[in-house]
DNA sequence: CTTGACTCCGTACCATAGTACGGACCTTAT
DNA sequence: ATAAGGTCCGTACTATGGTACGGAGTCAAG
């Protein structure tokens, strides 16, 4: 199974080539072997190298992110802890973004209830709301 | 209070100078006065469309969306039900999001949980989880 | 041995919401 | 009158995560 061409990884892994240069560029994957031809040759781990940056993404990571997950499994400097201290600080981001997102909704929730839904547009409630002067 | 410069703008609607101009770009706000020397001029108004403009983004509201909410508001053809829906779209939008943020939020708490917090990243299960193949 | 598919590379482009730059011009205060 | 600061413009750049393009080289099947 090793051996592979960039578009057997592409279509194995479930992303586009191009993406799969894209993350070359931004070191997420390593440089592969590069034969005669100047062609890439994949071996089976890059497969579950491309899978984990997709697990990371479903997670909440950025690439950067992801990219430092990544080193941290390498350096043996480090240990487990970094990792969870990593996963919990997500945690509280995606907490933050919950939190703007209740807000956003409750504000519209209100103010779509003040809309009775008929009547010109220069008499709504709701542009009215977002004209206010606060 | 009429004739404001752009910087002066800027100040009393709390945003910067390039700001506007983007803004201007995009159409969000109306090209200004432009008397003899070629500065923008603004009247009192403007500082409520800013706010406007600042206020649909706190609700969750893209600057392309605000945009059309501007038009709805002018368009005499619209009333106040199509303003609804949108409304009512982005509390959709903002549930799918919701949603999301809820699923990665439990997913990290889950594989967290997993996570003694010591030993090396090379036995990590947070990183397994991750690059375990699905 | 030719043809079609694949791959190479650098670069440009998409959306989003701005921010920064630099040289020229204008205004305002001292 | 002069200096400091504001404004002009077009363009380029930031971050994020890719996607697209075009001309050249390569590989595999018929």
């Amino acid at each position: 199974m090793a051996d592979v061409t960039i578009g057997r990884l592409a279509e194995q892994s479930g992303v586009g080539v191009e993406t799969i240069r894209f993350y070359e560029r931004k070191g997420l994957i390593a440089q592969p072997r590069r034969p005669a031809c100047g062609y890439r040759k994949y071996d089976e781990q890059t497969v579950d190298r491309i899978r984990f940056v997709q697990q990371g993404q479903e997670l909440g990571f950025t690439l950067s992110e992801i990219k430092q997950l990544l080193s941290l499994r390498v350096d043996p400097g480090t240990s487990c802890a970094d990792v969870r201290t990593k996963a919990e600080e997500k945690i509280g981001d995606i907490e933050g973004k919950l939190a703007t997102l209740r807000r956003m909704r409750a504000a519209l929730v209100q103010i779509t209830k003040t809309c009775s839904g008929d009547g010109p547009t220069s008499d709504c409630p709701i542009l009215d709301h977002m004209a206010k002067r606060r």
